[in-house]
DNA sequence: TTCAAGAATTGAGTCAATTCAGTTTTGCTG
DNA sequence: CAGCAAAACTGAATTGACTCAATTCTTGAA
């Protein structure tokens, strides 16, 4: 069993976690001041440096957990049976964006990705990193589902491709972070316009890819 | 001319940017003080935020000079005649990453992409996040060039296109400036796999384009 | 040359993140 | 249960970026 320390640690985590979260939101990352984020999680300014290493840390936390959600949302996605490559690709990329606003505001991510890149060695930073190489994996391991049910030529370089849509969807990403008032539905059409340069002509030669070009070419 | 006023404005700013890259330089970020800039500039701390914004800014600043530097090179390059469109989209970009550490550290980079991050609004984040469309620009513009001279398929989307390689570039860049021990010969060989997925498809279709792939192929 | 208006600089003061020496709590042993 | 060592917390002190009211320069008109 977990001793006495090991739940208050636990507890605290939790605490100042909950605190910060609350308190980033209804104030702004500059408005919450560390010292509220103690008093509302019940501990001293100290302390909440013994659980992470600075103010941005604790941001990139909150937006690690909820890059997690968005990873177990995608892993979903591509349990599920496919009719197209183009459409299950631009599927992916749309629950991964259509999650990133629904409990963070640009401005949170933006400070997010700065404290990230500031310090890609911290604890926080390292793990950020880390989900980057998870979603980017992700985006492979959907390749190879389609490739598996026919739906893209098998000559494919799997990883590279996976990697290039990843890259571009996540720059996209951080061009629609950085522009106040680029919309969903906007970045969502320039990626999709994008992937299908890769996209069409690795599902051309399939059987299932003519339907996919038809059907995509419809839906845009 | 110049009146008193205008020549003492232009020479303050030029040395507060002087010091904070020598210091910038020597005591890395955090260690690079504003009074010690602001000693060495001969100026006092409140002087500099006339010019600037705050200290990122200032570092945005400096880096942002010199991807003018590499811009103004991209474009020399892509005026010269080419022999294949594979050969000349990645001269392109080891033209761009071979520049990038020459008077920068990776250090600098991380706090600069930072600040550009966290503050998209600010004079000099729009300067540096209109140097990146500058940059896509070019990368079309060496497309344009390419198709003129019969080394790409003409149905091609160019703009998407672009935009496509310059963001798995760019993002390829920051993964490279987040892991310090990553190498530009890494990176570059990483970037060239992707690109390949996209250029050799539509180069195939041209005269040019079947000597392209072979003399790619014969690189890697 | 003189002077008023406006531009620009100055540096002491403010503010908030971060540190750290001292204190309290927890776990463990005899 | 006493007592010790290690872990964790505390909050006052430190630090350094940034602000702003007061001051000094520059300009251009009379």
């Amino acid at each position: 069993m977990a001793g006495l320390r090991q739940r208050q640690k636990a507890d605290r985590e939790q605490r100042i976690l909950t605190a910060a979260a609350d308190l980033f939101r209804d104030a702004g990352y500059e408005g919450a001041k560390i010292e509220a984020i103690a008093e509302r999680a019940g501990v001293s300014a100290g302390t909440i440096y013994n659980y992470y290493q600075n103010k941005g840390d604790l941001l990139v936390a909150i937006v690690a957990m909820e890059v997690n959600e968005v990873l177990k949302a995608g892993a979903v996605h591509i349990g599920r049976r496919h009719q197209s490559a183009v459409k299950a690709v631009d599927r992916l990329v749309a629950i991964y964006i259509g999650h990133s606003l629904v409990y963070l505001s640009k401005e949170m991510w933006r400070e997010a990705m700065a404290t990230a890149t500031r310090q890609p060695y911290s604890p926080f930073g390292r793990f950020f990193s880390g989900l980057d190489e998870r979603l980017a994996e992700q985006v492979c391991g959907l390749l190879v589902e389609l490739r598996r049910a026919g739906l893209l030529a098998d000559d494919i370089d799997m990883a590279s491709t996976g990697q290039l849509i990843f890259n571009n969807l996540n720059m996209m990403f951080t061009v629609f972070i950085k522009a106040e008032p680029m919309t969903i539905p906007q970045v969502l059409a320039a990626i999709k316009r994008q992937q299908r340069i890769v996209l069409l002509r690795a599902a051309e030669r399939t059987s299932g890819g003519i339907q996919a070009s038809r059907g995509a070419a419809e839906f845009s």
